[in-house]
DNA sequence: AACTTAGTCACCTACATTGA
DNA sequence: TCAATGTAGGTGACTAAGTT
């Protein structure tokens, strides 16, 4: 059974005449015969019924039409829909990232650059993410580390300092950069221990030669932050966050070990990318690569 | 009888599949 | 890779049957 099939007989049951039908479609009147007898073998009953030169849905063409109409409708809205997000004007990106102050700005810019661009953005763990992205739900995500996934392409786009954050009064707060392994014996406010960029910390220590000693584990940076103000320890935080910020402690540069983390933009490699979605991609890189001083990259 | 319409037949073309 | 083959969809010519 072809989809040319049933757009036929949906004509002529409409019109019930073969020839006007016919016309209608801009296909000879043997060749609409054919198709619709061709329908009829396949389906094995009459669709019409046939009076001399007369033809007239009949029971089986009646329900048959009733089940077709609905799915041919929905097809055509499919056709409009892909046609809708194949194109940049108008088309939809689907993404999942974080609130990073600096994925905001280039969230920003893309939309200044393209306002008809549509944008749906969601956050998620990373797991989530890749699920999200294997089932389609998702164009990209935006990850670090870098996913190591089967089927999955990315391209780092954004690297930047992890610094350590401390109290005003810290006696390392005079310092511009320091040594991890100074802090060995410092409590730590951490992240929850199943947090990406906790366990990218808890990394960094160990290369440095210790546990962090944690006495306060919250939930997101900004519940860092307000620990931070109570001076009750030091915490690991991006140096992009707080740029120009007066936050009430002190950055400090890591200088060993090196304590970086980079950002991917990642994508199912086999799933069609719409234009809006690889001109969104691209904007992203060529973005982060325009503004090296800003983002270290 | 002339006209109209649905169906049949022969043939052509395009395209997918298959096997060497 | 390419020729052979099968299938579907197309056309024009024609026939049969109903209508005017």
């Amino acid at each position: 059974m072809e989809l040319l099939q049933l757009q036929y007989f949906r004509t002529v049951a409409r019109l019930e005449h073969m020839t006007k039908a016919a016309e209608e479609i801009r296909i000879a009147q043997p060749a609409l015969s054919q198709t619709i007898a061709r329908l009829e073998a396949d389906l094995g009953v009459p669709l019409f019924d046939r009076n001399g030169r007369h033809i007239k849905l009949n029971g089986y063409g009646k329900a048959f039409l009733k089940k077709i109409e609905p799915a041919l409708a929905l097809i055509e809205e499919g056709r409009a829909e892909v046609a809708d997000l194949a194109g940049l004007e108008g088309g939809r990106v689907f993404l999942s990232t974080t609130t990073h102050k600096c994925f905001t700005d280039v969230i920003g810019s893309f939309i200044s650059r393209h306002p008809k661009a549509r944008l749906q953005i969601t956050q998620a763990s990373t797991l989530d993410k890749i699920k999200q992205l294997r089932s389609g739900d998702i164009d990209f995500c935006i990850t670090f580390p870098p996913l190591q996934e089967e089927g999955i392409e990315g391209i780092p786009f954004l690297t930047e300092n992890i610094n350590i954050a401390v109290p005003l009064a810290h006696r390392l707060a005079d310092r511009s950069n320091i040594d991890l392994s100074e802090l060995a014996d410092d409590p730590f406010i951490c992240i929850h221990a199943q947090n990406p960029f906790r366990q990218m910390t808890d990394a960094f220590c160990e290369q440095a030669g210790f546990a962090p000693n944690v006495v306060c584990e919250v939930d997101e940076l900004s519940g860092v932050i307000h620990f931070l103000r109570t001076g009750i320890g030091v915490a690991f935080l991006p140096e992009t966050l707080f740029e120009g910020q007066e936050m009430g402690f002190r950055l400090i540069r890591i200088e060993n070990p090196d304590c970086r983390r980079t950002y991917q933009i990642a994508w199912l490699k086999d799933r069609y990318l719409s234009v809006a979605a690889r001109t969104f991609r691209d904007y992203v890189v060529d973005y982060f690569q325009e503004q090296p001083k800003q983002y270290k990259i």
